[in-house]
DNA sequence: GGTCTGATTAGAACGTGTTCTAGTCTTGCG
DNA sequence: CGCAAGACTAGAACACGTTCTAATCAGACC
């Protein structure tokens, strides 16, 4: 279950692809709550039970789709680096590409990241995931001037502050302007004093 | 339901001390999952109905049982304040003494961060007073020699990083230890330019 | 004291995530 | 081909948070 190793089956992945689809379909139009495991069942043509091999929760789904989400940005941002001047601009700048991401589709967004909480065991695994890729992004950002455990160091810390402002604009403190803002703050907080 | 202005009579506040005290014993012996809302009545003395009189879901109620131990913590840092020749090393004892009290019941801790995390709109009114309760903590290590905006915005981002960090620790990424260690670098990270 | 309003109770009922069951279909292997 | 192993299906069943109902109780106001 939790070690896929074995390769699917062509007709496996398909199903695999059909229900991760159905779940995105579900969250963009109604957010978290939106997502019933009866609907996606029937959205993608597949028993309820199936599901179940393939995920291990509801939670483990939706968080399956923000890995891919997140890995898609990586690539993104692999061919078109970062923009900027200044480092602190560049981290800025990959920042708020993340973040207009999510602004597009507010409660698909929502969704992922409300699973993205969970303490089930198989959507803890995609927050190791998504963190890591974060991280990626980040160092891509900051370049390759620094000393290893000083940008390692800066990159969690910057990721730490987005995924809990994120948290916070789930939860409806705040608005998707000011998760960008408050990561923006904290980024010139560490940044500014090694490049001007 | 929100708005709990009027005041309760002695036998309400009695009621509902009784049902968060069933809620922390039942969440220190068994975590989030045995906190049952069926076993909270029977253990409180009070059908099941009440409960949600007074808490607006599960999550309301292990949230108000954090808000009560930040608060606590709080009134004990305002009592015997931070130890430490440096800003960061003030900043580090404060968030080792946080760190330290959840280590000794990490059942309770883990149903509490859990149910933090819920976007349910009174547990989210919970995570508002939590973080200001911690912003308010740091300021006290802090100090007072800051630029206002410049301290406010350190606290935020040191609320991020240990707030992130804690989440690590819920999902089973990481032990305790760690969560401290990510946030004593953070604020060397942030502060030490700043004292030495 | 009598009455009216709202709180409380026991318990049924509901919704949705998850698991289980029994039967069918696929696939790989001799 | 024949068949064993396991994936898939429809649907029932289960667990637990939450809501509803009808009856009782407590306290405020006349």
């Amino acid at each position: 279950m939790d070690l896929e190793s074995v390769t699917l089956t062509k007709s496996q992945s398909a199903r695999r692809e059909r229900v991760l689809r159905a779940a995105l379909d579900l969250g963009a139009s109604g957010g978290y709550d939106a997502v019933q495991m009866r609907d996606v069942a029937t959205t993608a043509g597949v028993a309820l039970g199936t599901i179940y091999r393939y995920f291990s929760s509801k939670d483990h789904l939706l968080a399956a789709a923000m890995v891919e989400w997140v890995h898609d940005l990586e690539r993104r941002v692999g061919q078109r680096p970062p923009k900027g001047d200044t480092i602190a601009d560049r981290v800025v700048d990959v920042l708020r590409r993340a973040t207009r991401a999510m602004e597009k589709e507010p409660q698909l967004s929502e969704a992922v990241v409300t699973a993205l909480l969970s303490p089930d065991r198989g959507a803890a695994a995609c927050q190791e995931d998504v963190s890591a890729s974060m991280n990626r992004i980040l160092s891509l950002a900051l370049g390759e001037d620094f000393d290893p455990a000083f940008q390692t160091q800066v990159t969690r810390t910057l990721g730490h502050v987005w995924f809990s402002a994120l948290i916070g604009w789930v939860n409806g403190w705040s608005g998707m302007d000011k998760v960008a803002d408050e990561v923006e703050l904290a980024t010139h907080l560490i940044l500014d004093s090694y490049d001007r």
